[in-house]
DNA sequence: CAATAGATCATCT
DNA sequence: GATGATCTATTGC
């Protein structure tokens, strides 16, 4: 699920899924969620300028540098979370970045976090709204993705769907390397802004 | 529809 | 002290 090359990975993990057990004492203790991934972004080894790991390791990306499968979580523009999982080997950072859900299960509670007048659709597309439907903070930082209370697994029976790949979005550096890997039949895939339409020069592949 | 401003803070220089 | 792998509300076509 998570060995391979950064850019398989992110293939591998767009149809995948995501589960997520409320820990206790937040609102919904024990309650699971669930959504399908629909969107996510490569974030290369060595050589990519825009990977956070691209400058060597520091406090805050110890995750990143770490074995692959765990979780590698920051906080951006001062509010939101960004839910990434490690690639390669450890000492290597490198990782994939979770950019959109399908709500699957916990919906009533994925509201409750976002707000009850947000589209089901909307719910968990972005990175940041995705992290606060999913209740997904720092504490998640370093977390083991295989089993603990976020699971990312591929169901036996997990159809084969249709990847798009465009540019990576919001990004200053490299944004054009087309490492944005999504289902274009999804209506959850976040959307484009002012901006970000240069990158949108996607082409569809099949698997 | 497009464009802009503002919120807000851990981390790094 | 500056900087974001963002999102939303609001403004102006």
């Amino acid at each position: 699920m998570f060995e391979g090359p950064t850019i398989d990975v992110a293939r591998r993990l767009v149809g995948a899924m995501l589960y997520r057990r409320i820990p206790r004492g937040a609102p919904d203790a024990g309650t699971l969620l669930a959504g399908r991934i629909v969107e996510t972004e490569a974030y290369l080894p060595l050589v990519d300028p825009a990977c956070h790991g691209y400058r060597g390791p520091t406090k805050r990306t110890a995750a990143l540098f770490g074995r692959a499968g765990f979780a590698y979580v920051y906080l951006i523009y001062g509010m939101y979370y960004c839910l990434n999982v490690t690639t390669e080997r450890a000492g290597i950072g490198a990782a994939v970045l979770i950019r959109a859900l399908e709500p699957v299960a916990g919906i009533a509670a994925m509201q409750r976090r976002r707000g009850a007048r947000v589209a089901l659709d909307a719910l968990a597309s972005g990175p940041g709204n995705l992290c606060r439907a999913m209740s997904i903070d720092l504490r998640c930082d370093g977390a083991d993705l295989r089993s603990g209370d976020i699971v990312i697994a591929r169901p036996k029976d997990t159809p084969a769907v249709e990847i798009a790949v465009s540019g990576r979005i919001g990004l200053n550096v490299a944004q054009r390397w087309p490492l944005r890997f999504f289902d274009p039949r999804s209506p959850s895939v976040s959307p484009y802004r002012k901006g970000r339409r240069r990158a949108q020069e996607t082409r569809a592949v099949s698997r």
